[in-house]
DNA sequence: GGTTGAGAGTAGACCGGTCGGTCTATTGGA
DNA sequence: TCCAATAGACCGACCGGTCTACTCTCAACC
């Protein structure tokens, strides 16, 4: 047992917050979902804004390690891994029945009222911009990019756009959104 | 008196929507901010969800005067009528304080739960890109774009890139992603 | 090795407050 | 006189969160 309750919990409630959002994220409705009785909940979480921030850094463990998993990849040439990223993700999108993605949910709903979220999931695309722009300054590096390419601006323009295109893929349940901005931002920038 | 009951629900209503989303937009909240009694907001609405759906029907007249102001101005080519419906957007963002697209907002709110919303939100998307495509069409026949340019397909795309960056807007509080957006996508289209 | 005490974890009744929505009474202008 | 519109008390349901009671597990001790 032990852990495994907590778990349980972090794993119900990352798919109920990218389903539901924040405010119609009901601890009730999570605590039926699991069997889990409520003073169990509040044993392993001081409130449920904290156990909604924890989930955040649940999915933000995933995307490291999808990013590890795609631009660590010597083998391929650095455009091609981080475009092998967004496939990856796409692919987990897919996965999930096209919800889009949890940041840009919770950023969306939250960022509006709650200063907490607002900067913690600022916080999450920078990270992300950031390790996606060291890729892209390799390949600009390597001639693969213009000369002039302006790597950290592109790496947050293609997050902000790959947000875009995912929630329109959770308005229409479908991946050719996300698959059209790739294609575009792929062929405009090294062109 | 008479209908302007009304008109400061709705009035207040846009405001509290852009910035609270819908789940946390309370109905009494409302009332309270616009000294309104509850009788008055059921007599002129049927629920909440119903308002919601008005909110979003105003929103869209805005939205397509914006497109009747800058799409129908024939003394600028076309290309750069739909720029500037996207630079007057920008400039009604920052009016509101960055505070993003109420559609995009509500859209990643609702879409996992509510298919009423989910559709209507789409639908909005749809009915702006099918008006912006007609300009990019205009644009490609005069030459100004690729002969092979998919004109409904790229209205799609840039209507979502926007999106994107206007979430973005709203987690940073400032117009860079919107205005990083348009340099990329126009520089790119027109090739 | 059996007894016991401490604390993690489970269990769910219960709390005040707020939610969206209803109801009845009243007002005021045409 | 009539009816749209105002006014707000009131409703049951549900919200996040607290509280107490109980059940284990396991280590300390003689």
């Amino acid at each position: 047992m032990a852990q495994d309750t907590k778990q349980r919990l972090l794993d119900a409630g990352l798919e109920m917050l990218l389903r539901h959002g924040y405010n119609d994220l009901g601890v009730q409705a999570l605590l039926t979902a699991t069997n889990t009785p409520k003073g169990s909940f509040y044993h392993y979480f001081p409130s449920k804004e904290a156990f909604a921030l924890e989930l955040i850094e649940c999915y933000m463990v995933e995307v490291h390690r999808g990013l590890d998993a795609t631009l660590g990849d010597r083998s391929l040439p650095p455009l091609a891994r981080v475009r092998r990223f967004f496939e990856l993700t796409q692919e987990k999108y897919r996965e999930e029945g096209y919800l889009g993605c949890m940041l840009g949910g919770v950023g969306q709903e939250l960022s509006g009222v709650n200063e907490v979220f607002r900067a913690k999931i600022e916080q999450c695309f920078n990270a992300i911009a950031e390790r996606i722009a060291g890729c892209l300054e390799e390949a600009r590096q390597r001639g693969d990019l213009p000369a002039d390419f302006a790597s950290r601006r592109m790496a947050d323009l293609l997050v902000n756009c790959w947000e875009g295109a995912a929630l329109r893929t959770r308005l229409r349940r479908d991946p050719t959104s996300l698959q059209a901005m790739l294609d575009f931002y792929f062929a405009a920038a090294t062109g």
